[in-house]
DNA sequence: TAAGTATTTGCATTCGTATGCAAAAAATAT
DNA sequence: ATATTTTTTGCATACGAATGCAAATACTTA
């Protein structure tokens, strides 16, 4: 009720200074003696006096403040990298302005919008995409734009992902030598880039080994439709002896089909591996098999970007592609002479 | 580079009406003609122009921004809660500003000074609380605060938690009435609220039925703990036959434990309870009986708490408790003649 | 001590938009 | 047609803090 606003006026009566001196106390790097330091510091702390962001950034031009759009949430690595993303800004003096958007992603253009308008020091887009159209206002705007996650051919974007093409063909090469003979693959959501690369170089180094997928279907990066494609990938005569789900999200619920509604075994009677060794990939419960992204990583490279782009204006939009290994685990077996084998 | 910002006056210009005119265009309700508005939207999306809200915040006094402080997003309940509030308050026009403090939950008090200096219009607190000084200070500053999931006696501030005294007391019975003699509880954090709310209903039902707790120990809300609690507990030479685990989270990691660890079988050997429903209680692996918190709804009412007090300044904080079912699953045995049970 | 240099300070203006007020225009009544 | 009411419009100012500039003060140096 008694919604009293304290501003660095009121500080500066208080102190006995003129205004420009309080916001030159509170400004880094101001030219301001000692004295008159003192003097405001006091008369704000008794005020409970702290400068107003959004009245500074009308003047400076920022406004400390990230826009980030994120659209799976319910896929572990998101809210891990949100909470990664979310400290080290917070360490550098920024905040993060969340926007969700539906998975299916529609028109992510109109968020952009509505992030611009509250005047983003920058935008990072988590496994999602704008138009270029977008792209090139967002430029004109200032400001920079960060796709985290998620490849799009436009050098106006910097672009942080895994080595997805890599991951992909680590995890053939790991099938192949355990001995396995069918090998199949359950796809994400195939507008994805990341899905993309990491099918390609699964199913090119097959090739390049004289193989090729013994089945494949689409699980949309969503646990349901992935689980119906374990079960359609499951029930004909002759199942695959090793599958490569294109997310451990997707993994675990593949998982939990072959098991519990299939009764088969993992691995004897196939093996199961994943992409993004979220923390649950490590639980004994699943303890899968899989491609580590290395979300540390990925953020530490995103936030280092958008700070010096933000620092300074002309800085090239970069691309990093950041390697993870395989991390192997129970969910494969790596031997070929497997109880589940029979040939 | 081209850093080039379009404003109101711009727009007037180009459409030969006044920077006012233009703003009434943009400003829901307010007074301009037909043709005008015409002009002026032509005009404005000629330019490309959009409002700029911090620009705007600064009249108006409100920034359309809701600062919301988590900690443990590691526990999936708050990305769920964080996706469904997001979202909610993304249909009013408001945007969320995420603030991330360390679990051990140091000073709430200095990330919140950070918040109001962002102007924010509420803030809401997830699994969190603040001094009762900082209440003053936001209450003083005419910004609402609501705790999510976390109780405060203090009333300046809104509360919106899920029944955990019932969830506590539900649980008791069940286990009871399941024919368990040897009842353990693993603790979350004895700081928070909603840990101390949950074993009192618990133990007071217990006791109520003339039982007490068999073993007790700390989890803290965090798996390592949970983990160690658990092999403790578990290692003795009579074992619970049933334990209630303060969060599905905690229940994961105790899983893992007592089956992978100890090689003892779930529910015939002892029967376990979570508390939360996180998606991930459902999965087969796991099959968790425990309590529901219903985050929809949750989160329903703190965006209609949040807005209401946004709109009317004297509107008098709220303490809601959602209850939530105890939702049945595998992981619990419901008669006493258990193959696991010997007396 | 005086002259010169470096530092600190206040004044006035600016950022982009909203809004009270009075003038102008349009609509209505007489 | 004129008088009266209603609606629309522009002017001018305000929000809270940052900053270029010139004046005032403090500090060096000879």
């Amino acid at each position: 009720m008694a919604t009293k606003k304290i501003t660095s006026l009121e500080v500066a009566k208080l102190a006995g200074v003129s205004q420009s001196a309080v916001s030159r106390v509170f400004t880094p790097g101001a030219s301001v003696s000692k004295k008159t330091n003192e003097k405001v510091r006091k008369a704000a702390s008794k005020l409970g006096y702290r400068p107003n962001i959004l009245a500074r950034s009308l003047i400076t031009g920022k406004s400390r403040i990230i826009g980030l759009v994120v659209a799976h949430l319910d896929n572990y690595f998101y809210p891990e990298a949100l909470e990664l993303l979310s400290n080290a800004l917070q360490k550098k003096g920024y905040h993060v302005l969340v926007f969700m958007v539906a998975k299916t992603a529609g028109n992510i253009d109109d968020i952009v919008d509505e992030i611009l308008d509250y005047q983003v020091d920058g935008i990072i887009l988590a496994s999602v995409s704008m138009s270029s159209n977008l792209a090139s206002r967002c430029n004109a705007a200032g400001v920079p734009v960060i796709l985290f996650n998620r490849t799009q051919d436009d050098d106006r974007l910097s672009v942080v992902t895994s080595d997805n093409f890599l991951g992909g063909k680590q995890v053939a090469q790991f099938l192949i030598a355990g001995g396995h003979k069918r090998i199949a693959y359950i796809s994400g959501w195939e507008g994805a880039s990341t899905q993309r690369d990491r099918e390609s170089g699964f199913v090119d180094e097959l090739k390049k080994q004289g193989r090729s997928l013994y089945a494949r279907e689409v699980g949309n990066f969503i646990q349901d439709d992935a689980r119906q494609a374990a079960r359609k990938m499951f029930t004909n005569d002759e199942i695959p002896d090793a599958v490569f789900v294109a997310s451990d999200d997707m993994a675990f619920a593949v998982m939990d089909v072959i098991r519990f509604e299939l009764g088969l075994k993992i691995p004897e009677h196939v093996s199961v591996v994943g992409y993004d060794d979220v923390p649950i990939a490590s639980w004994p419960a699943y303890d899968l098999t899989t491609v580590r992204q290395p979300a540390n990583r990925m953020v530490a490279e995103t936030v280092s970007i958008i700070l010096e782009s933000i620092q300074d204006q002309d800085t090239k939009p970069r691309r990093i592609q950041i390697d993870g290994p395989l991390i192997m685990r129970g969910s494969t077996r790596i031997s070929n002479n497997a109880s589940g084998e029979n040939e």
